[in-house]
DNA sequence: GCTCAAAAAATTGTCGACAATATGCTCGAC
DNA sequence: GTCGAGCATATTGTCGACAATTTTTTGAGC
């Protein structure tokens, strides 16, 4: 349990970086990546002097960040114990999925009420997009532009407290993502619920958008909660594409 | 602008407080409570000597509970420049209910679904006091016992996600309250909604009890919305009671 | 008297060192 | 062989000092 690779020789040179970016920020923005892009595990162990010498800053530094990361919900920290990165449990990440289901409709409807034409254009593009994707049978590319859908509309809802706390729930799931995409004939009436969602957006509709990604949503937790009391006690085999 | 009175003598003795208590937690649970109790003004600076001293830590540890403040969303922090206490702005207040809304309709589901008993009980009691208080004329008390309500619900939900959210959220809110309870006959309506979602909640109506605080606190949101773009560029004489 | 540049002060950013605490290990008792 | 007490190690918590940056003040020139 101690075969650590013997400790990177601090990729940055202890001075400063390239610009007069700040190594605190530039610490957190990595450490942040490592985690959400997998390359920690949950429950490893964040020692400070070993981020310190990685990632070429001070303790003190690492210890602000560490202390950042806590409070956004990607890190556990007990006093005089350390700090671990977060385990996300499924019932937790059924929650997160649920309250990020709430604050999306918000966004829905409030994307309904301020997207300018260029945006709308920009959703029907994307939807356009996913259908070619659809009928391909290219289930990632239908995914990225799905995802690329969903954060248009929250962009356009210009609903910044909505939107940053979505992008914190996300930020905790990215390690636990289901195939969804795989539930036969799922993908098929995703699109058809997308599309009713744009069309209530450009209609300018707000109730019938929030509805309709209310509706959406449902049934992606639904599917997320099948799966997950379903499976049994051993471990998916490959976690996939969320798909919302 | 700098007439600050000449700092308090460290309130805690340097060493340790009361128990094998951590003081950088005891610094963080105070300066907290300093801005969300409205002891420290939106907007001013947190100068990190100063607070040092004041809370008897040295300023590593306030930089520490600086740093979580500001993700926690009570404080910004430019580059160089220093901490301030965060400013709210009324359509910053807005957007926070309308989140929070979002976030409770779906607590009041998953109450629903997961209340025992003797939590519907304490529902009614409380509901049964809130009458009394409404009947007396005694908006503060009928104003704390609707908090008591929310607050029930929101632990009867068994949704932890939702539950931190929502306290985040309330505590950058604590500042700004309106007294919607002052808007006539908004208080006897405001009686019948809450009584709705604790039926829906004690017929463990999921559907109902969404829809009944997804209502309710459309109303309160609506109530927001007209007290804020209703009112002339001049400030609210006193700021009072939320009522959700 | 006003403007702008340079020095001075104030404040933040960073680091290494020391103290406090928890963890792991050794070794004797049974 | 197992258990527990005491010691050694590892790690975190805290502090003060120095460097870097921003803000304020000073003062010379017009």
């Amino acid at each position: 349990m101690d075969d650590v690779p013997p400790r990177q020789p601090a990729r940055t040179p202890p001075g400063r970086d390239g610009r007069g970016r700040m190594a605190a920020d530039e610490a957190y923005a990595r450490l942040r990546d490592d985690i959400v892009k997998g390359r920690l595990m949950p429950n490893e162990r964040l020692v400070e002097v070993d981020l310190a010498a990685a990632l070429g800053v001070g303790r003190t530094a690492v210890r602000t960040v560490l202390a950042r990361l806590e409070q956004e919900g990607l890190v556990v920290h007990e006093p005089n114990r350390g700090a671990r990165v977060r385990m996300v449990t499924e019932a937790e990440a059924l929650e997160i999925t649920q309250a990020r289901a709430a604050l999306e409709a918000l966004a829905a409807r409030h994307a309904a009420l301020h997207a300018t034409p260029a945006e709308v254009a920009f959703m029907r593009e994307t939807l356009a997009q996913m259908s070619v994707s659809l009928k391909a049978g290219d289930l990632l590319a239908y995914s990225d532009g799905n995802a690329r859908l969903h954060a248009k509309i929250i962009e356009a809802s210009r609903h910044q407290t909505a939107a940053r706390l979505i992008a914190g729930l996300k930020a905790q799931m990215v390690r636990f993502q289901y195939r969804t995409v795989l539930v036969p004939g799922r993908s098929a009436r995703s699109f058809a619920e997308h599309t009713r969602i744009v069309d209530a957006i450009a209609t300018a509709d707000a109730d019938a958008a929030e509805a309709a990604m209310r509706y959406h949503l449902s049934h992606v937790a639904d599917t997320l909660r099948e799966m997950t009391s379903a499976r049994a006690p051993h471990r998916t085999p490959v976690p996939d594409l969320v798909h919302f």
